[in-house]
DNA sequence: ATCCTATACCTAGAAGAACAAGGTATGATA
DNA sequence: TATCATACCTTGTTCTTCTAGGTATAGGAT
């Protein structure tokens, strides 16, 4: 399934801060997780992800730190900060309201 | 409340297309009838719904026609076209797959 | 040996969508 | 007479995504 690409803004960045909820992960892992946890509909791009990490970080949503792979590779890991908590709860708030939102609209007689 | 910008992207034009669902609508109608079945929540802006009655017209989605109100104002009243309807039909499919993987995503234990 | 793929990060530029802030005009109301 | 609500519209800014590249390493295939 592809979605409308208007459909992904406003709530990729919830997407990404719900993934940093459960652990810490590097971007390429956050792009594999979220395609797994949607069943493949979602299929974030990195042009998309990485200026979203970078913006978070920025604004102290996320902290980050390198670590080196198994494979040899350095990985740049991320991690909620408490004002990223913060955050994240604000925008499942705004979510919901705004899907209960349409959903009324849409069942309207 | 007010939502992200975002938020209404990609919805819009769903919306839109659900109010005249209905009945046929005309613009500033349908920035009241909009706020008034999400109880206020959705207030659209005039320089948003413009340019999609503009750009669904254009694709044939929607037709228009002019009729004078009882206060002597014209007022310019838009029509699902057929092709409107599976239009929309789309639209509330691929919004209810997102939805869904949305939901997915955020439970996710 | 060489090429391709997967991994892993990044960015610049184009495209799309919403909004802010303006404009025009008419009828009703104060 | 002035202001408000109605009713339409557009321009320019901002925000977000995606496209399409670039860099680099490791492993497998040819």
């Amino acid at each position: 399934m592809k979605f409308d690409k208007g459909l992904m803004a406003g709530s990729s960045t919830m997407l990404v801060l719900t993934l940093l909820e459960s652990k810490d992960m590097y971007g390429y892992q956050m792009i594999e997780e979220l395609a797994r946890r949607s069943n493949d509909t979602f299929q974030m791009q990195e042009g998309t992800l990485y200026p979203i990490l970078h913006t978070l970080e920025k604004g102290k949503y996320l902290s980050s730190y390198e670590e080196k792979a198994p494979t040899g590779r350095m990985r740049k890991y991320y991690k909620l900060t408490r004002k990223g908590r913060t955050l994240l709860a604000e925008k499942k708030e705004e979510w919901t309201a705004f899907t209960e939102g349409v959903a009324h609209v849409l069942s309207f007689a």
